[in-house]
This record gives structure tokens, C-alpha cells and sequence, in this order.
DNA sequence: GCGACAG
DNA sequence: ATCTTGTCGC
């Protein structure tokens, strides 16, 4: 589809080409059997990326299998194209994979992104297929806070635009922040998140992928 | 110029 | 993200 190797300004450029495959359209409407979780952990001193999808029956949250990869990192962190950083990593670890999930939730924005191409939504366009980007905090965008209860959500907005969603998956504890990556609706992301979360913050499917690469990491 | 800034 | 132990609170 297009380069990895390249600059920041190529990169931008990308991202403002690709966010136009962009779809919030439903794929399929069926019930959701299996759910990833993708993550990437990072090795200071060698510059190595150890990237997990981990992929979870819906139902009971096991692990019904893991897809690895681990490279070495070309791309530096820069807000606004951690794509071009852990994207490559991560497409390793889906193709590791035997079975595809119906839904892929990504540690990272989606279309709560600068140019609405964050993540999730790289990684949905790339490989075709359902994204969502649950993130710990917020890199565009304002939102009131949701009410305190678990279940409660707010719009996150930037520029009147609604991006993305930050859901309380928990009492009284702060929300993740939700978004559109590929083929999902905002409201069925938002569903989704919660259905995952039946204990922590964190969805289920991403708790298990950072468990996985720091497994990968320390041995 | 100053502050913000996914992971 | 990563460097890092205990500790306060539900």
C-alpha cells in the first residue's frame, strides 16, 4: 500500500490520504465471537519492538490465541504518528495469527487523532478489518467528564467535530478514551469497550496484549 | 514565546 | 513507552 521508511512530512501526508478510506459503516452486524488486543512495549537501551494481538473468545474473555513480533524500531515516538512507530511491528503479530477476530481494539486513538488517522485507524484501513483505538489519555480534542458511573460517556470534540467518546468503564476512576478505527460505529466501539471491561479500566483485550509483550520483553 | 503532546 | 517500592484507600 505505501512505505514505512519514511519522513515525517511523507508520513503526514499519508495519513491525510489514507483517513479518506476511513468507515464507520458496520462490516457485519453479527454478535461479536472474538476480540483482539494489540500492543507494543519498547526496550530502552536496544531500540527493539515486541508487538502482541491477542485474541479473546467474547463471551468468557479467555485467550484463545496470541500472535508476536518483535523488530527493531525505526520510527521515533512523535504525537500524531505512532502509527509509522508500531504500526509495522503489530501487522507482523496480526499475519502470526490463525484465526481473525471480528474486532481488533487498539492501545492508541483512532479518528480522535490530528488528521483523524490515528492507530486503530492506520491499522484498520491496512489490513481491512474492524479497528477501535481505546487510549489512556487524550491528544486532541476537549470533553466534559462523564458522570461518575460505569457506563457513562461524554463526546470528545475538536473543532464542533465529535472524534471519539471518553467511556467510564469503572466508578470513580477516570475513563479511557474511545474512537472510531475502521468499520465500527462510534456507538458500537463504545459498546464494545464496555463488554470488555468487565473489572478494570482497561479492556480486557489490551490488559492481555501489554501482558504479553512485557512477558516478551523480560525473557 | 508558552504549553500540549496517543505510546 | 521506560526508570521503580511502598503505600493509601475502596
Amino acid at each position: 500500500m505505501h512505505d514505512w521508511d519514511v519522513g515525517t512530512e511523507e508520513a503526514e501526508e499519508i495519513q491525510r490520504e489514507l483517513r479518506q478510506h476511513v468507515l464507520d459503516t458496520p462490516l457485519d452486524d453479527g454478535a461479536l465471537e472474538r476480540v483482539a488486543g494489540a500492543d507494543v512495549s519498547f526496550d530502552r537501551g536496544s531500540d527493539d519492538l515486541y508487538a502482541a494481538i491477542v485474541v479473546l473468545d467474547a463471551e468468557c474473555l479467555d485467550v484463545v490465541e496470541t500472535g508476536r513480533a518483535r523488530m527493531e524500531a525505526v520510527f521515533p515516538y512523535v504525537p500524531g504518528l505512532l502509527s509509522f512507530r508500531e504500526a509495522p511491528a503489530l501487522i507482523d503479530a496480526w499475519h502470526d495469527l490463525q484465526t481473525e477476530p471480528d474486532l481488533l481494539v487498539c492501545d492508541g486513538h483512532g479518528r480522535a487523532h490530528p488528521r483523524r488517522f490515528g492507530l486503530a485507524c492506520h491499522l484498520g484501513v491496512w489490513l481491512d478489518h474492524p479497528t477501535i483505538g481505546c487510549a489512556k489519555n487524550v491528544l486532541v480534542g476537549d470533553c466534559r467528564a462523564p458522570a461518575p458511573e460505569k457506563g457513562a460517556h461524554a463526546p470528545l470534540r475538536d473543532d464542533d467535530e465529535v472524534i471519539g467518546r471518553a467511556v467510564r468503564t469503572r466508578d470513580e476512576i477516570n475513563p479511557v478514551f474511545v474512537s472510531i478505527g475502521h468499520r465500527v460505529s462510534l456507538e458500537t466501539a463504545t459498546r464494545h469497550v464496555l463488554e470488555v471491561s468487565p473489572t478494570y479500566k482497561i479492556p480486557e483485550p489490551i490488559r492481555a496484549a501489554h501482558a504479553e509483550v512485557n512477558d516478551m520483553r523480560s525473557s
